[in-house]
DNA sequence: ATTGTCGTTCTACAAATGTAAAATACAATT
DNA sequence: AATTGTATTTTACATTTGTAGAACGACAAT
């Protein structure tokens, strides 16, 4: 249902990041709001983005008069999960002890570990 | 110490995983036999990478006769380390829900997700 | 000395990515 | 109908990535 996600380039992230966080339909324009980048990009830029994100088959686009109107065709959730699996997978080789010594000095908080610990044990019933 | 270490494509990731995994001094032919790639590369592709390697600092190149031997300038653990915080930052915007429902769902075992919780509870002493 | 071998460095080139100006289309306005 | 805003589609271009042939230097064999 979801593995094999490819990896999207980050320019395409943010873009797809900023899909996920609107509220469907979603135009050009609420892309833009809910895009956080360090510089702003043109709008023709986003819709460069969004076009190859359709190509790639992670958005459906539909026309609404003149505008677009973007709908995800990928959830975040399985973006996710497709890609914490590769990441598992191709940089920790499949090792947890690699990946939970990565994680501990990640720079992620005492606090924010013991989070984690306590979804997974909660996400695992 | 480690953060912001820019994250490596996909094929010269490959080679710096070889390189992590032979033992120093490492030549090419070394690197070359610990790289498990889908289909084989050229020697001179190989070489290629680990110029580009070099230039981004992630190894030293020290001429050994003809030949070259390749130290590793940032260790696997600081690399994971710096990505796994990338990860949790890029893609799951620092939330820790969002990252442990991934994990959940992402095709690891349950016991692979015991074992992570069990490492990290050993980790965070 | 000449030639083949082997490893490296140069050079090359297509595809992917990041970014956006130019051109086009169309609705609203005068 | 002509004009003006906008939104989109085209076109463009530099940089990065993937991959490797061509050229070069040093060493071994003839």
């Amino acid at each position: 249902m979801h593995r094999s996600i490819r990896r999207l380039p980050d320019a395409e992230l943010d873009v797809m990041n900023a899909l996920w966080a609107c509220t469907r339909p979603a135009s050009r324009a609420d892309i833009e709001e809910h895009l956080h980048t360090e510089h702003p990009l043109a709008a023709t830029t986003v819709l460069t983005l969004l076009q190859r994100l359709a190509d790639k088959g992670f958005l459906r686009m539909d026309k609404q008069g003149r505008a677009n109107c973007y709908t995800p065709l990928v959830s975040k959730h399985d973006y996710l999960a497709a890609q914490s699996k590769r990441f598992v997978d191709k940089l920790c080789q499949g090792s947890m002890s690699l990946f939970a010594a990565a994680l501990c000095d990640s720079g992620l908080t005492r606090e924010e570990l013991d989070e984690l610990r306590a979804l997974l044990e909660k996400g695992e019933l």
